[in-house]
DNA sequence: TATAAAAACTAGCAACGCTATATATGATGT
DNA sequence: ACATCATATATAGCGTTGCTAGTTTTTATA
């Protein structure tokens, strides 16, 4: 039996039911984070937000972490564009210093986004074949601040991704003092500059 | 009414069963924690490791977090001792790739450990009137390694802290591939010893 | 309109952090 | 040596969590 056009257009119109619901899950577990930390959102805040019962947050992700780890690769593909962005139109001429200005304005303007994206290593990996590919375009343009395929690019890319996580990190729990905020990212770019010259 | 030779005895006896038996819990949740993860470091698990009942260990640190925090500050106690021999004891000349060295392999052994001294933001503060000695202990090697006080010093230790920070994480959390180990540390101290020529 | 399938809900389990209350232990004064 | 009182420890239970088995409701199809 063929299915007919009525049937396609009911299971497009549950497909995007189906989206937009998981939309509104992953969209009130970032307010909710961002609002009043991880630990308030729970399963049950969460069922109550879209007025839908428990279960069906399982159907969609299957667990709590599954919720986490869906909102942590938003979080990657969305800090990949801020970053391709700030690289393509680049202020007062040094592309490193955009790239990282708009890294730190990431993570200081999304605390909670950003811890979520860091604490989930089991479920969201990295240099692995299931390396979803928000991750590996946020980390991409990384690796165009260095050009050349050596593995000193990659290593050098890997430390400036390493320098701008250990600044946002201490800085969001608190280890820095934001005072001398603006000279540590200089400092920073130049002593990622050297090497070019 | 004096105390009596006695009473005190029995007044020190009881302190050394009570920092004893904290000692025990303290060790007990390490264990647990690189064994099988926070997740699993239970106030039901660890009042069975040492066998008292629950209350016991409120009485000792007033909530599970209490506990975590004592394991984290203990951990950046050793830290800072791992740092400050590796300063002192300069291998091949440079003080620097030391001091990293030892940060990294203080990271790579005790990772559950290492995990728990950057997640405790709130109970475990720092650039605060309440800042455990241990922490400034820890970050004052990292002042150590680059002379002078000015803030550009400052900015420094801050930036290769954050650097050394950020490659751990990324380590401990799979996103960098052990392979390029070695070359990460050796140009990571290069890019800091430019300042200094 | 009857039937099958899909979707959603109710209700409950085990485990968690934490605490009010009760019991046992041990030091003190006569 | 014994009664007293404080201190130390245990029992039992509350509210909440992540998660799921079983049931009911809704929806599409014949």
């Amino acid at each position: 039996m063929a299915t007919t056009p009525a049937a396609n257009r009911i299971a497009e119109r549950k497909l995007r039911d189906k989206q937009a619901r998981r939309a509104q899950i992953i969209s009130a577990a970032r307010r909710i984070a961002e609002l009043d930390g991880w630990s308030n959102v729970t399963v049950r805040r969460l069922s109550d937000e879209i007025s839908y019962s428990q279960p069906v947050l399982y159907a969609h992700f299957g667990s709590r972490e599954g919720i986490l780890a869906a909102v942590a690769i938003q979080g990657f593909q969305e800090l990949g564009l801020a970053l391709e962005k700030a690289r393509k139109r680049v202020k007062r001429g040094n592309t490193a210093e955009s790239v990282a200005a708009a890294y730190l304005e990431f993570a200081a303007s999304s605390p909670a986004l950003y811890e979520v994206m860091f604490s989930l290593s089991l479920s969201v990996p990295f240099d692995d074949p299931a390396t979803p590919p928000e991750l590996r375009f946020a980390f991409s343009q990384f690796l165009e601040l260095f050009p050349g395929q050596s593995s000193k690019a990659e290593v050098l890319s890997e430390l400036f991704w390493a320098s701008l996580h250990g600044v946002a990190e201490l800085t969001r729990t608190k280890r820095f003092p934001p005072s001398r905020r603006k000279e540590r990212v200089r400092t920073l770019v130049e002593l990622f500059s050297f090497p070019k010259r």
